[in-house]
DNA sequence: CTTGACTCCGTACTAAAGTACGGGTTCTAG
DNA sequence: CTAGAACCCGTACTTTAGTACGGAGTCAAG
C-alpha cells in the first residue's frame, strides 16, 4: 500500500493524469514502477516532486530550466553556489523582460494621452502613430 | 505597374514571402488582385499595412488584436475613443505582466539572499523553498 | 529558347505546456 | 460475475507567430 495510482496521484498534486504523463515524457518525473498490469506506482513522496515543479513555474522557471533543477538536486557535487547562478539567469530574464513591458507601456500611456476622445478615425493619433511611425 | 510581386513586398517590409501567406490566411492582409497566372499583385501601399502590423507588434498587440485594429481603421463608425479603448485595455495586460513579473523578481531575490555560496544542496534554501514551498 | 530565379500551393515543423481522443486492458464494488 | 470507473498507449490537437519544404508552374535575361 501507499503508493499511489496516476488518478490517485494527479488528484493530489492537483495536476491533470496527462499532465504526469506528459511530465514523464519530458523527463521531469522518472518513471515510476509499474504492476505486473502495467499501471504505475508513484511513491507518495511523488506529490513533493510536482509541487517543485509547480512552485518553480510560479517562479518563471520553464520546465526545461525545472528539469535542469531537478537534475541539479540530485547530483552530490551541486553547491548551492550551482543553484543561486541559475536564480541570478532566472532574474536577468525577468528584469528584462518588466523592462521591455515599462517601455511598451511608457508608449501607450503616451499615445492614449496624445488621444482626444471624439476625432474621428483618420485624425486618431493611435492609428497614424501605426500608420506612420511618428 | 508600381504593383508588388510578393518577394519585393516582403524585401520593403523586412519580412518572409511565407510571412505576407500567412497574414493573408490570418486576415491581416486583404487578398490582392492576381495576375493571369496567378502571382499576387499587391498594392504599393501594402507596405504601409505590414509596417502597421509592425508597429502594433511592438506596442505588444497580437496579430489578433490587430487584426481588430485594422478593422476599426476601415470602419466608418470607429471614433478615436474606441481605438483608445483598445489601448487602454492593452496597458490594464501589460500593467499586470509586469507587476507578476516584479512579485517573481522579489521572491527571486529574497531566495538569493537567503542563499549562502558554499552551502551543500540539501542545506541550499532556493531548493528547499521549491521542496516545502517555506 | 533555355536556365535560373521567382512564385505558387498545401503541408509539416518549430517552441511551450499541456489537453483531448479513441480503442483496448484492468480493477473494484455490488 | 459483470458493469463501470480507472488505467494504459499512441497520436492528434490547442495557441502564437511564424519558418521550412517539395514539387509544379512562370517570368526575365542572355
Amino acid at each position: 500500500m501507499s503508493s499511489l495510482k496516476s488518478g490517485e496521484l494527479a488528484k493530489q498534486a492537483g495536476v491533470n493524469v496527462e499532465t504526469l504523463r506528459f511530465y514523464e515524457r519530458k523527463g521531469l518525473l522518472v518513471e515510476p514502477p509499474r504492476r505486473a498490469s502495467g499501471y504505475r506506482e508513484y511513491p507518495p513522496d511523488a506529490v513533493q516532486r510536482i509541487r517543485f515543479i509547480q512552485r518553480a513555474k510560479e517562479l518563471g522557471f520553464t520546465l526545461r530550466e525545472i528539469k535542469g533543477l531537478l537534475e541539479l538536486k540530485v547530483d552530490p557535487d551541486t553547491t548551492c553556489a550551482v543553484v543561486k547562478e541559475r536564480a541570478a539567469e532566472k532574474i536577468v530574464g525577468v528584469k528584462q523582460k518588466v523592462s521591455d513591458l515599462k517601455k511598451i507601456e511608457r508608449a501607450l500611456s503616451k499615445l492614449m494621452n496624445s488621444c482626444r476622445e471624439n476625432s474621428p478615425i483618420d485624425e486618431c493619433p493611435i492609428l497614424k502613430h501605426l500608420e506612420k511611425g511618428l
